[in-house]
DNA sequence: ACCATCTGGTGACCAGCGTCACCGGCTTAC
DNA sequence: GTAAGCCGGTGACGCTGGTCACCAGATGGT
């Protein structure tokens, strides 16, 4: 599909008018896997949407970082728009998890379309709202949850997003986005396993 | 202050036009102190402004708290509007820590002023964007702070809002607020005093 | 063949903090 | 005056999870 396609087919909802600004004035990029999109404490210039692949989001501090969510299609960097909109440095970095396809908004484009095009509000009310209930829910997990349920949460997630309930999946990665060390998953995941959630076989994890 | 002053002077920047349609759809509201405004799990049908006051808003599971933000005069609840605006239940909770004084915006109306008159968009996203700040600030808090520092914080911000250094304020308050047990508050504390970065005198609290 | 590097796996240790049980002091109600 | 409640304060104990040191197996490069 060419990219314009994409995008329209993605984000219909946003209307013809408002489609046919995004696409003079917005830009296609297209990244690899690792690609990092926003630093913190970085200025954010244009905000992207998501036409294919899926962007992690997370705050890091020093060496240790905390997985915030994922930005999938037919949605946006909050983040990006929030720092964009306010001008102020971003909180968190955001990472392609996979090979990207971005469409990227200026903001200043972005300033104006909020008033010339209210429809494009819905999208990023929407958007705030779930990235909303997501920190709410992280906050939550933090506070009332022991790793155990955190590590299982994850897990279930990461199969809910993959449509597969086989994970190629290292402990490292899992600790990292977990903000805990390597060791302690190790040890949550032996604890998962002789519960029966999970089963362990040559470095992929089975979720039952 | 007549109601209706008090509500153009705080939200001046709203424009006029705006302004009148909120205050002929709007209702104007006072609570006193302790008022339950927002239940979780609630779905909500009005979002408030507040005029003057201090609203505490906080997540609740079980009988284990955190507080999230206040919200002050000039401010609007955007969880409620997120949860008005998306049909979906609160996922906080909201208490008037003070009497306060509210202004009440029926959902359907905010629904159609959202694209009628855009500047209410700025409003809410300049809310959103600094829930999300405070958001991010308490995720980075609880998982890279002890809670020395927490506890230090959360007096520092107490203090800011007051706008004064002597805190009337329990031990058992702190604890509820930073969702952990007054034993704990009671020994933090203590250090902080040998630390001399606190004084506590006949149950008041004095920052240094 | 050999070494470097990655993986998961373990045991020991310790700090943070949640919990329990129990003070004594101060205020308020009756 | 006495009893009931709140307040901060303390010591003991145990669980969770972060850290360190170290192992063995798989993989890949030269």
């Amino acid at each position: 599909m060419s990219q314009p396609a994409l995008l329209r087919s993605t984000y219909a909802l946003l209307g013809e008018d408002l489609l046919q600004a995004i696409e003079t004035h917005g830009q296609y990029m297209d990244v690899p896997a690792g690609t990092t999109l926003v630093r913190e404490g970085q200025f954010v210039k244009v905000v992207p949407l998501v036409l294919h692949g899926t962007v992690k989001v997370f705050t890091k501090t020093e060496d240790k970082e905390l997985l915030l969510y994922y930005i999938r299609p037919s949605e946006s960097c909050v983040m990006s728009f929030a720092a964009g909109m306010g001008d102020e440095p971003s909180k968190i970095m955001a990472v392609a998890e996979e090979a990207t396809t971005l469409w990227l908004l200026p903001v200043a484009q972005l300033r104006q379309w909020v008033t010339e095009f209210p429809r494009i509000n819905l999208l990023f009310f929407t958007q705030y709202n779930q990235r909303y209930a997501e920190l709410i829910d992280t906050i939550n997990a933090l506070l009332f949850n022991r790793l155990d349920s955190r590590v299982y949460q994850y897990l279930k997630e990461k199969t809910r997003m993959k449509g597969e309930l086989v994970l190629d999946l290292r402990h490292r990665q899992i600790a990292q986005d977990l903000g805990t060390a390597r060791e302690v998953v190790t040890r949550v995941m032996k604890r998962l396993e002789q519960e029966g959630k999970i089963k362990q076989a040559d470095g992929k994890i089975l979720l039952l």
